[in-house]
DNA sequence: TCGTTAATGCAAATGATTTTGCTTTAATTA
DNA sequence: TAATTAAAGCAAAATCATTTGCATTAACGA
């Protein structure tokens, strides 16, 4: 649970008055955005139907923010903490395990799997990679003890690749499962290279 | 390039006539959706737009298309021509190298990425998945001679998935070489799974 | 080629969204 | 607590999207 000040810090258009209306306002947008994403998708939301949920007056909406777009990125935008520790058992496959694990658990909120679509829609030309700081993270795991000769590239195209590509377009193949099969199927891999080496 | 009444094949919702000026403006119309995605994006287009870009009226869109997400969800699913014929040499790597090859330079087209990010936003829900020929051709790759014991699940994790993933987020990752070492990763893993079970 | 009628075009009507000017509420500061 | 004024509410107007009924075009089978 956010506090109000918290939820106001958030958003990318601010307010000179951030405390009790003006947060309670933000705090039944951003719960109404939420709900509709799961209910309706985030294509076809509308400003309209966001104040209606949020029992707000439309123009609240529109007076802050440019546009729908604007808004579902503001209010959906719930990151994975970027700040948080991860593991580091000291065994690299439980490691790996264990964050792909939260990734998926992540990525089955709805909201995050919209805010994902929505990354996806905007990706490509910019920098906006909105998992630039999950290959970071993949950095991390495999510099914390014995790398055991994976590259973050292979991480990230054999787990992470199989669960973005899920989350966007089959999130109903998503399920606690994946994350150990996916990287069970990295260290198979890594195991071939070793045995065709010899 | 598709002719006219392979384009009318590709669509979610069909007419009875299916040549001539139904195919035009239904060629039309997708141009129109193609042009405007790479100019204004995805969020940013309406019915109204596509249809006078396209010189087409805009009841004939609305009448054939429930609305603009299932429009653009079906310009983006039938890109590649599915009609097209696949690789079958005998040897599987090589038939699903070469296909595999294919999809990377389709989407290695600015149009073609956008597009896939355009579905990508509106993924999801439904059925309406933009990459499900991919996975029809992957069964039918695998069913044609000796598929080696892999399933297509395994292809679409370690070979598609990836290449997904780039085009989205990564498209300057994406390199003619990208399709042969999935396929090679597909194929040492496949392998560690017979060493394994010795 | 002709006749049938599906598909498109056109225009008016409807419905929804967005903007605007003004009023009211209440957060903040003194 | 009172004064100030930012932010929210309200309602009417303007804009834009969508639907509908009918006229026109042309695809396709006879």
């Amino acid at each position: 649970m956010l506090w109000y000040n918290q939820i106001m810090e958030t958003l990318s258009v601010k307010n000179k008055r951030t405390g009790g209306r003006s947060a309670h306002v933000m705090a039944s947008i951003r719960a109404a955005v939420e709900e509709l994403i799961k209910e309706v998708g985030r294509e076809r939301i509308t400003i309209p139907m966001v104040a209606e949920r949020a029992g707000v007056n439309p123009t609240s909406i529109y007076r802050r923010w440019e546009d729908l777009p604007t808004l579902i990125n503001d209010i959906a935008t719930y990151r994975l903490d970027p700040t948080r520790t991860l593991p580091n058992t000291g065994d690299l496959r439980k490691d790996l395990t264990g964050w792909a694990n939260e990734l998926v658990a992540h990525y089955r909120k709805p909201v995050n799997a919209a805010l994902l679509r929505g990354g996806a829609s905007v990706a490509g030309e910019t920098d906006s990679d909105c998992l630039r700081n999950r290959r970071g993270e993949v950095e991390v795991l495999l510099g914390q003890g014995n790398s055991e000769g994976f590259t973050a590239e292979q991480v990230m195209d054999h787990v992470v690749a199989p669960i973005v590509y899920r989350v966007i377009f089959h999130p109903w193949d998503l399920d606690d499962r994946t994350a150990e099969k996916l990287v069970a199927d990295l260290f198979s891999l890594h195991r071939a290279e070793l045995f065709s080496s010899l």
